[in-house]
DNA sequence: AATGAATGAGGGTTCATTCAT
DNA sequence: GATGAATGAACCCTCATTCAT
């Protein structure tokens, strides 16, 4: 499986930094391999094409990205408490790594329409987790039992994509976990039933 | 003045035409000419470059977008019925230029990022327009004293733009305007002040 | 006679500064016109192209140096002394129009061969005059009888030619008139029988 | 090292024959391509960009023109001998390379300024040998103790510039290499110390 | 498996010239 | 005669992908 010999991460990890460093549309192929420390034909012995590239490395990064907060979540009781723990992890995240905050927010969506459905399908994974604590805390009483799902998860998904974006676009330069608690209260709000 | 002679209007028009069939990048100008009727070195004595066009287009319709929602929330009262209005005129005037809606949510997002902090200096307009609503809410005692306006309007534009993107992403195959009071009712939860 | 109407002259010199300043390739009509305080078109009420504009400028010009310098040598006795009257004149007419001097050694050249050729057409007359003046001094006896006058020729004008020029790649910077005697000498010496 | 690469050469020969036969404003880049056998692309991987090429091409050339006569001056003991050989040679190198005669006498003089300084530079080679000459003949008595190297350096390069320039723009239809004794005698005149 | 030289399609922009007013 | 808005042909260069070694 190519997914496992080194070169495979060390592609998708050379993608990243090229990227993020010179913009999507300047990250050549070339300039990637170098990253890389391989030959520009090594890069299609492991990937389809370019596109190939990018989506591999969403599917990557966003895999381990759900992974870590199902981790997270797994032990919380309450959806309230699922959906901080969630937001709270993927702004840690991507605090931890201003290279792939760059590449997910800005550069990644240059890309053409298809690209974007590619990754959309990926996102999908993401879009469940979300659901499931919703449907979770609806059941639970927590959430309004009119609650939409769907337009719930447009909300959360919006506001923290949002939120991520305004911080990449002033440079990160002001702490982004520190706003988790403050954005769930908001979200948390949106979605509570009222007495 | 350039701006006011016709041809500027069909050149923009045109453009938004072009880039929702073929996608941003497979925009040329030669397209948007021809799409304008008129030749490609006529697109150069109403735009610096190709870019030009692209922020002046949003420049036009995003200018006429907030003047529209300006005027609609004028005569109304609580911050809630203006945030109610904003959305719905939101989702309807995307709703009927479906051309407008492809370009603004997916393929001018594709552009760079200079022309995205460009097209983000636009925005502010819209942006200020927002905290607007939520300081008044504020004032009146209809938002939570606490609300961060921030965090709160990140909230909004985040969930309309992702409703959007969703709706577009979906091939507009579903009533977008429809969704304006469920999407009001979530948003207005979360600023609301809890009793 | 379009040759007599003002514009006619404008428009040369308007170009003789436009190609000075901006060089042959950038100085577009637009420009010219522009100098020349008409519209674009006007251009071609008085010349057939861009081509044309330069051909004239350099008969225009051309063809009064000659007369100038024909002019200064007649009451001119020796040979000896009409060569150093050219000479002199040819250098200070230049030193005297820095423009004309960047455009006839520099910008012209970079036309195309067909107007290279046309141009030495007009420089004919002057050619003529250099071969009239070794005639009568091989006829007087001051130069060689077995002087060829065809190559004497080339080496003056080749000679004065790159003595200006080379002043011109030197930004003028020198007294060029202050060369005329010296150059003067050394081709005299080339052309003067040794006894 | 690029320039010991085949193509490199390749592609130099080609652009030679490519600007005699188009022009040098005519001579795209896909023209030398073709000419050199190679891809568009591959011209990129010798050559910055299409100014390179012709700086280079000039550079190659000249290099082995000023290389050539070096040589050929080595073994003449007085100045006046190492003149006509290097007269002859200059003349003889020309004659035998039809389509170099015409780039280099016409159409690499259509450059623009910035490439005409690059070229002066790599003139400096040449200028250098010529006035080497002058001054080994003027300290070995053979030319006038008064001589002004400067200028007479311009007289010789002028009038075997001018006599080449002649001679290509009359098709090169005399033979030219037959007329570098007169040009000799000429410029040993003009330098050479009256008794 | 790995290399990297070679490929060649594709597009934004300039500017001399025209022509309706 | 004069205008100047409109025209549209022409070209350099980039870079994803291939394939002989």
């Amino acid at each position: 499986m190519k997914k496992n010999r080194p070169k495979y991460r060390q592609i998708i990890d050379a993608a990243v930094i090229a990227i993020a460093e010179n913009g999507y549309h300047h990250a050549q192929v070339a300039k990637i391999a170098k990253h890389a420390g391989v030959a520009d034909g090594t890069i299609y012995l492991y990937f389809k094409n370019k596109e190939d590239i990018l989506i591999s490395l969403f599917q990557e990064k966003m895999g381990s990205f759900v992974e870590k907060i199902e981790e997270k979540i797994e032990g919380k009781e309450t959806a309230a408490e699922k959906l901080l723990m969630m937001i709270e992890t993927h702004f840690n995240m991507l605090s931890e790594d201003r290279h792939l905050a760059i590449v997910t927010q800005l550069e990644l969506r240059q890309s053409n329409k298809d690209l974007r459905h590619k990754i959309n399908e990926v996102l999908k994974g993401y879009l469940s987790l979300v659901e499931k604590i919703l449907k979770d805390g609806k059941e639970s009483g927590e959430f309004s039992p009119t609650l939409d799902i769907r337009l719930a998860r447009q909300m959360i998904f919006g506001t923290m994509d949002e939120t991520v974006t305004t911080w990449v676009m002033n440079d990160q330069k002001y702490d982004l976990t520190a706003l988790a608690e403050s954005v769930h209260q908001l979200l948390l709000n949106g979605c509570t039933a009222r007495s």
